[in-house]
RNA sequence: CGGGGUAUAGCGCAGUCCGGUUAGCGCACCUGGUUUGGGACCAGGGGGUCGUAAGUUCGAAUCUUACUACCCCGACCA
């Protein structure tokens, strides 16, 4: 099993060259670790930001925008958030360039900024500074603000989709009179991730809480959702953060309740980015290629003609063209490749590893019996069915797909899920079987981070209900509230 | 920033140790033809200042030195 999975992780790179192009300017460092997403790729982005998108609105949040630069200034008004964020800043120093005497461009001295500015690593600052303003009386609350956005964190190490240096991202920014208020939007807003997780990327996720070590930087409680990869690894795939009054206070921002009292604003902030591209590439690819969730591939079906001479294709073209018009009346996406210089072989290896949920192949044989060919990306059959069953065939295999693809995901994790009993047998299981390990903990970062150290094993997240009930912490044997979740992570 | 590796056509590589014709191969690309139910074949063609700079030499992709970039592993991190 491990071999086979570690075979798959070397494919990622290939599966991933079909959505992005690592961005490889020989002579511009700066642009290390950034990507540029093909086509293709991006399509899969904009169909997730215009399902998260609706999620959003359907719970009432509005869309706006805030400046990609920080003033410095702004960036340091709240101790924890710079601490966490000091260290991967892109800073602007200068706005303009000159020519040398020699013919070379060079930063004008002159022009360097009273002020550095910031590349925004996310928003919390520029967002607060903004509604402190918006800000007065308790009717002007909730503010249920969410920005599309790109941010830019100087990572050390860049990996491609799951920490590249700017990334795309959604980034929510609430206020609320109350606490209460306040940690309902971070519960809701971690339960539409989940959601989206589950019922639209197929992949299954455990919400929970960080301990200290892991928190959001200015957050009191971060919750998280945790994905299995299928190198058993996990992905951190999206975070709602409870930030109490953290940054109403470094930003001091102010309302009047009904009694006339000034208090401060309660705040929270979620978001997700382009690494779930990521989690769905390494959820669900096999060594053919990416395997989409036809809720979210770009192309649910694609039909491939095969003929020998053109009288044959021209009967194809009418049959394929028809079919392209009934599926899509069905409201499913279709796409017809008649083009005429590649093989059926390779048309089909093709979408194969662009991840197209269901391909159907119409040559002559299905002409004269009046049949085509279905084939699954899910499971790989082929098989054919009558012309006349096609829409309603497609249409249900739709729903299928959706669920074999999360089922297949939800059984990987089942099967790569243990409950260690002792730190020894922890040790063993981090060692041998890659995987998500249940595990009593003291509640102690001291603890967490020896575990972390001997094991390179994380704490993921404290689950919002212990899967079993209270125990002893398996390294030091001090009381455990219950089970946290253990695994290595990406 | 430490340890290791790499740099030759759009991509992937050989050639470098041991200097010597016009730098080669596969894929991709262009033209023509035959093909087309799982990544076609034949013929012809285009594309390179061999990462950059300096040095050694009659002669450098090959040897020397410096520099730069990229990849992997660590520290760091969504």
């Amino acid at each position: 099993m491990a071999k086979e999975l570690t075979s798959r992780a070397e494919n990622y790179s290939q599966w991933y060259n079909e959505l992005v192009l690592k961005a490889d300017l020989a002579e511009n460092s700066a642009v290390r670790g950034c990507m540029v997403i093909k086509p293709y790729g991006y399509s899969i982005w904009e169909k997730m930001v215009s399902v998260l998108d609706k999620m959003f609105k359907d719970t009432g949040h509005q869309n706006a925008y805030f400046p990609l630069f920080i003033p410095k200034s702004f960036f340091s008004k709240e101790a924890k958030h710079v601490e966490g964020f000091a260290k991967e800043c892109a800073v602007v120093t200068h706005y303009r360039l000159k020519n040398t005497s020699s013919g070379q461009i060079e930063v004008d001295p002159e022009a360097k900024l009273e002020e550095e500015l910031i590349i925004r690593p996310t928003s919390e600052t520029i967002i607060w500074n903004t509604y402190r303003n918006w800000v007065q009386s308790y009717r002007d609350l909730p503010i249920l603000v969410n920005q599309w956005a790109n941010v830019v964190r100087w990572e050390m190490r860049t990996r491609l989709f799951l920490r590249t240096a700017e990334f795309l991202w959604q980034e929510g920014h609430t206020a609320h009179a109350t606490e209460a208020e306040a940690i309902e939007e971070t519960n809701k807003m971690i339960n539409v991730y989940a959601d989206f997780a589950k019922n639209w990327l197929a992949v299954p996720v455990h919400i929970g809480t960080k301990s200290d070590n892991e928190r959001f930087a200015g957050a009191i409680e971060t919750y998280a959702i945790e994905a299995m990869m299928q190198d058993g690894r996990a992905l951190q795939s999206g975070t709602s953060h409870f930030l109490g009054q953290n940054f109403a206070r470094a930003f001091d921002v102010k309302f009047l309740n009904r009694e006339n009292k000034e208090e401060y604003v309660w705040a929270t902030s979620w978001g997700v980015s382009t690494r779930l591209m990521g989690a769905l590439v390494m959820a669900h690819s096999d060594d053919n290629g990416l395997v989409l969730p036809p809720k979210l591939a770009p192309i649910q079906v694609v039909i491939v003609p095969i003929y020998k001479n053109f009288e044959q294709l021209e009967q194809i073209n009418i049959r394929a063209r028809e079919t392209v018009q009934s599926l899509r009346e069905a409201g499913i996406s279709v796409k017809y490749d008649d083009r005429d210089n590649l093989r059926p072989g390779f048309k089909f290896a093709e979408y194969e590893m662009k991840g197209i949920p269901v391909r159907i192949a119409i040559g002559p044989k299905d002409m004269e019996q009046g049949t085509c060919e279905i084939a699954r990306r899910d499971t790989l059959e082929k098989y054919n069915i009558n012309q006349a069953e096609i829409v309603e065939h497609v249409a249900n295999l739709m729903a299928t797909i959706q669920e074999n693809i999360y089922r297949k995901a939800s059984d990987f994790r089942e099967a790569n899920t243990y409950k260690a009993e002792t730190y020894e047998e922890f040790k063993e299981i981090m060692d041998k079987n890659p995987g998500f390990v249940w595990a009593h903990w003291d509640g102690t970062t001291e603890t967490e981070l020896k575990i972390q150290e001997e094991t390179k094993a994380t704490l993921r997240c404290i689950p919002l209900e212990y899967p079993d009930g209270p125990g002893k912490c398996m390294v030091t044997g001090k009381p455990s509230k219950g089970r946290v979740l253990f695994a290595k992570a990406y």
